[in-house]
DNA sequence: GATCCAAAGTTGCATATGCAACTTGCGTCT
DNA sequence: AGACGCAAGTTGCATATGCAACTTTGGATC
C-alpha cells in the first residue's frame, strides 16, 4: 500500500548513510533530545515500547548509542556524526518530495497526522 | 510514524473478523479477481513477491485459500465468507474515517497515492 | 524430443512492529 | 528497615516486509 511506497523511497535515500528510515528517525530525535527515556521517545514516534527497545538495541550494536541505555539515551560520537548526516539527507529528501509530489499533497499528510494525533489524545 | 497509527486503526477494526489489515486487503482482491497470479497481485498491492508469497502461505494455513497456489489464487468457501465480511468492515471503516478525519484529508491521501504511482511508472 | 532460458515462486537472512507476559528497579507507605 | 507496587524495559511469539540467491516450470529454439 501507500506506506510501503513511501517507506521504500525513504529507505533508499538513507541507505547511503547505512541506516534505515526508522533508525534515522530515532537517531535524529536522540540527537535533538540527549538523555531522553525510551517511554518518552516511544510516545513521540508512536512505536510500541517493545519494538522501540529492540530498535535501540540495534542502534547500540551499530555503535551509535552509549551502553547504559536504561538511564537515558545518548549518542556516541559516531552516532552523532551519523545523526547529522541523516539530518542533511532528511532535509534534502523533504525538499525533493515537495517538488515531485507537490506541497499540497505533503501538507495534506501533515494535516491528517495532526488530526490522528488529536484523536489518540481524546479517545483512549 | 503516521502509517503505524493508521495501520493500528485498521488492524483493530479487522481483528473482529480474525484477520489483519494486510490479510484483509489480499482476501478482498483475490475475491474480486479469482485465479489471479501472485506477480499481478504483488504489483497491485506493491508488495515484494517474496513477502507476498509468505502472506499467501499464511492465508493457506488459515484455510482461506485453495492449495494449488502456483496456478492462480482461489478462495475456499471459508475464505469467501471471510472476504465478504472484510469488505463490509472495510466499507464501514472508510465511512467512519471520513467522518472523523474529514473527507478532505482522506482525499489528500488518495491524491498522494496517485502521484506516487505515477512516479513509479515513469522513473524506473 | 532434448536443451536451455526467462519468468514465477520460494527460501535464507535481516529489519520493523505489536501484544502479552515477565523482570527490574526505585519509591512509597507503614 | 522491609514489604509492596507501579512504571520502565525486556523477552517470547507472531505478522509484515525487503533483498538476494536459489528452484521450478512452462515454453521457445533448434
Amino acid at each position: 500500500m501507500l506506506s510501503r511506497m513511501v517507506t521504500g523511497l525513504y529507505n533508499e535515500a538513507f541507505a547511503e548513510a547505512g541506516v534505515t528510515f526508522a533508525q534515522a528517525a530515532l537517531l535524529m530525535r536522540i540527537f535533538a533530545q540527549p538523555g531522553i527515556r525510551q517511554v518518552v521517545l516511544s510516545k513521540q514516534v508512536q512505536i510500541e515500547k517493545s519494538a522501540l527497545s529492540r530498535d535501540i538495541q540495534l542502534l547500540q550494536r551499530n555503535g551509535w548509542l552509549q551502553p547504559n541505555v536504561r538511564d537515558g539515551l545518548n549518542l556516541t560520537e559516531l552516532g552523532t556524526i551519523t545523526a547529522k548526516r541523516c539530518h542533511k539527507i532528511w532535509k534534502q529528501l523533504n525538499h525533493d518530495i515537495r517538488a515531485e509530489l507537490g506541497s499540497d499533497a505533503v501538507d495534506g499528510l501533515s494535516l491528517l497526522s495532526e488530526r490522528l494525533t488529536d484523536l489518540k489524545h481524546k479517545k483512549p
